[in-house]
RNA sequence: CGGGGCAUGGCUCAGCUUGGUAGAGCACCUGGCUUGGGACCAGGGGGUCGCAGGUUCGAAUCCUGCUGCUCCGACCA
């Protein structure tokens, strides 16, 4: 390709809607550009760089007997209503209406499609397992599409769907899923963790994530500074810390005027917040009361506690509603709630000993509360959120907080859809059972923005070779020397044949604009081919990634490249 | 959904407070000159000032409504 044909215009300037380095750069090198809110156009170079994700990820879908298939992203919905989930994406579903009224959604996923497929076709265990996939545009309406790929309203995403005859099969497929997954985002030279994860919306029992570890990343994750164990927060486990055994004080009602939180209690008894018990109050989308109590430096984890009570949303409580049961908001206390209120200890609030919390009376605390002896019947779990050095629950070493992109999932689904849409199979006995399902989702053009994230500096993008929309950027110093562009027609000729992607830059610009362009859009590799490549022999080729610049002879620099490349 | 900010040429932004008919840099076009890190000189094209309404002799500027974009929040009493 010629750089004097490629459509990628690049800005010198960063576009006031980018926050983070790999929208502003995908924007600055002409990767992209806006459609609407969370919307995008791919240009050429976002195109190539998508495609070798893309191959990739066919490769070792296909190497792990995935089939490619391509569904509808117009979906109608009669299949989510059967599934249920109709109602449950809700506000997240683009909807639409064709002219009869008939209702369609856009494809947030393909759950529905797939299993309406599958159950039509698959009647016996013979046909097992079978794992289809595709690569596909998906649809949410996010509450706040940002970031630019990060969180947009359409992605680009592949789904794998497994289908098994029972669990022990659904283990194999998940493995294979998981091995591969492994394998892709490290071909796409990516630094992520496979993370243990909640399910969410989709359902489903066992679940991990992989995270692209980046400072700008939206999912926080637990990581053992020892062990392999790395969890999603809302999922890491807490182990129960044991407060040191003391005698069991008599509980004790003491006034703490307008001390209504734990900063301003602790204040006024002189108590170390270790000693403290703090209160929080959610209602769930039945309007039930849930009263959570965690020690006072601790915080709630709401995707625990709405696990625990099963509940699908938490929000705070309305004031008068916990008035209602007897609590008093900034003194709320687990002692004298009214029967019936859901109350929710956490299981390190459960092992304090003469600790404080609030009296259900304004004004007022206990102090010398003992949970066991005081708090009579509680429902006690753990949910609290887990912080950074507290024990990893799998060896005990310190864990600590950090950052990543979800760039993919892998879920056991198990019968959830399948029962739902009655989707089955007879087995060896003649039986008819559910098909047991997992599902496994890459975000494609997620893991386009993640890459950038953790690979630029501050000239712009430095694409790790095996995702670059081309590996070699072939710059002669001046466009109008002649002898400079019949070597640089030369070269690129030769790099092609040898079956380098190559981008010459034939622009008739000064060097220093082909330059900056080429060090923003982060070609893995620069030839420059100025007078001393024409005079002396000698071939100037530069790393992106450290500046590192080698000189070879017109005999030698391809293998030199090649070799580069290979470590790129 | 709540709160803030913004909307002026392709991009970044000034002008708005105090109303008088639109400007800079970059980008683009033509010519010249230049060629190892976003040159320079000369000339040139391009804007219903987000949309609709109102106030006024006159509105980018003041007022109202709408739309879009963006940030924060929707988390611990």
């Amino acid at each position: 390709m010629r750089a004097s044909k490629l459509y990628a215009p690049t800005l010198r300037e960063v576009p006031a809607e980018a926050e983070i380095p790999s929208h502003q750069l995908m924007l600055r090198a002409g990767f992209i550009r806006k459609a609407a809110g969370g919307v995008y156009t791919y240009l050429p170079l976002a195109w190539r760089t998508l495609r070798k994700i893309e191959k990739i990820v066919r490769e070792e879908m296909d190497g792990a007997d995935g089939q490619e298939i391509a569904m509808p992203i117009m979906q109608p919905s009669e299949l989510w209503r059967e599934s249920g989930r109709w109602d449950v994406f809700g506000e997240e579903m683009f909807k639409l209406n064709d002219r009869h009224g008939r209702e369609f959604c856009l494809g947030p996923t393909h759950e529905e499609i797939i299993t309406d497929l599958v159950r039509n076709e698959v009647r016996s265990y013979k046909q097992l397992p079978l794992l289809l996939y595709q690569i596909q545009n998906k649809y949410r309406d996010e509450i706040r599409p940002r970031f630019g790929l990060m969180r947009g309203r359409e992605f680009i995403m592949k789904d794998l769907y497994s289908f098994d005859k029972d669990e022990d099969g659904l283990d194999v497929s998940y493995k294979k899923m998981y091995d591969a997954y492994t394998k892709i985002f490290s071909r796409c030279g990516l630094v992520f963790r496979p993370v243990e994860a909640d399910s969410g919306a989709i359902g489903g029992s066992n679940t991990h994530e992989f995270t692209a570890l980046a400072k700008n990343g939206e999912s926080e994750i637990a990581v053992c500074t020892k062990c392999d164990y790395a969890a999603n927060i809302e999922k890491a486990e807490s182990v129960v810390l044991y407060s040191k055994n003391e005698d069991e004080l008599p509980l004790q009602k003491t006034a703490t005027p307008n001390a209504k939180t734990i900063e301003a209690v602790i204040e006024y008894l002189k108590l170390p917040i270790e000693k403290s018990i703090k209160a929080v109050a959610f209602q769930d989308e039945k309007d039930r009361l849930i009263c959570v109590f965690v020690r006072g430096d601790h915080e709630v984890n709401e995707i625990k506690l709405q696990n625990a009570v099963e509940a699908v949303n938490l929000r705070m409580a309305d004031e008068n509603v916990i008035l209602a049961a007897g609590g008093i908001p900034g003194f709320m206390s687990p002692i004298g709630l009214k029967k019936g209120t859901i109350v929710v200890v956490d299981e390190t609030v459960m092992e304090m000993k003469n600790a404080c919390c609030g009296a259900n009376e304004t004004d007022m605390h206990y102090v010398n509360a003992n949970p066991k002896r005081d708090f009579g019947e509680v429902m006690v779990k753990d949910v609290r959120l887990i912080q950074k050095n507290d024990a990893c629950p799998h060896c005990g070493a310190s864990v600590d907080i950090t950052r990543g992109i979800e760039i993919g999932q892998v879920f056991k689904l198990g019968i959830k859809y399948s029962s739902a849409l009655r989707a089955t199979f007879l087995d060896e006995n003649g039986k008819e059972k559910p098909l047991v399902m997992g599902c496994y989702g890459i975000g494609v053009s997620r893991t386009m923005a993640a890459a950038i994230e953790q690979y630029h500096d501050e000239n712009g993008i430095i694409w790790p070779r095996a995702i670059a929309p081309y590996e070699v950027v072939l710059v002669p110093v001046n466009a109008k020397n002649e002898a400079q562009m019949k070597l640089a027609e030369e070269i690129y000729t030769e790099l092609k044949k040898e079956g380098i992607d190559v981008l010459l830059d034939d622009r008739k610009e000064r060097p220093g604009v082909k330059f900056k362009d080429a060090d923003l859009i982060g070609y893995p590799l620069r030839v420059t081919i100025g007078p001393k490549a024409v005079e002396e022999d000698k071939i100037e080729i530069k790393v992106r990634k450290n500046g590192k610049t080698i000189y070879d002879t017109k005999d030698g620099y391809v293998k030199n490249i090649k070799s580069l490349l290979e470590e790129l």
